[in-house]
DNA sequence: CCGGATCCTAAGGGATACTG
DNA sequence: CAGTATCCCTTAGGATCCGG
């Protein structure tokens, strides 16, 4: 049995990369980049092919790496706000000199998605 | 059958996120980071618990991707020398604003490897 | 409306042995 | 020195059904 150094040593970031790597991560910081609170079914209105369960694991984790907090209000019928932290916001914004990068390089397709008329990120063109 | 699109619609932070996405990758960058050739043992030492078939696997894929060029010397004992490309260079850059934020992230461990003394992702300090 | 519980599959990564 | 070749296992993510 090897020493588990690799896990436990934990590098700023990789730990940042774990936290938006997942499949949907990306298309759900687009939908709060405003900063403003949004309800679930509007995430997941704009967030084509991915199901509840998924959409809802991938919430919770960011929730729990604190990039988002998570609003109830008992109400009936009942709403669920998500918003973006201020660590959020800044890993957005840090995420947006990649994107410059990624501008750059072949086979990526600009164009927008034909179903939701966005880009996967956007950030004030 | 659903639509493939979320598949072949790329997104230009996405497909950053997916070149680096390698348990060894950020470690291979650092081992890089100068920009300097480097022989395929000098990384291997300096990243412990990886095995051979991985790191050859991590390397050939940010090949393919342009972050980093291999070159081989027909000598005996053969010897290949690996650096980043200025894609990979560039792209190196960028992620250290994602560095930023991580610093000031909790849990995030910031001492160095017990056994190879050094950071996981370090830039001129 | 916003999920939880359960089951399943694909793929990245690891262990070990071997080689031009 | 710088890798291949196999075999194996864990885990993210998907499908489907159920519930406050």
């Amino acid at each position: 049995m090897e020493s588990k150094n690799a896990k436990e040593w934990k590098c700023p970031v990789e730990v940042i990369l774990a936290m938006v790597s997942g499949k949907w991560k990306i298309m759900i910081f687009r939908e709060l980049a405003s900063g403003k609170p949004v309800r679930y079914n509007q995430i997941s209105d704009n967030i084509p092919h991915v199901s509840a369960k998924v959409l809802t694991q991938q919430l919770r984790e960011m929730e729990a790496d604190g990039l988002l907090r998570r609003e109830i209000f008992q109400e009936i019928p009942p709403r669920v706000e998500y918003s973006l932290t201020e660590c959020g916001l800044g890993i957005l914004k840090a995420m947006m000199e990649l994107r410059k990068w990624g501008y750059g390089l072949k086979d990526v397709d600009m164009s927008k998605c034909e179903e939701c008329g966005a880009y996967r990120l956007y950030y004030d063109e």
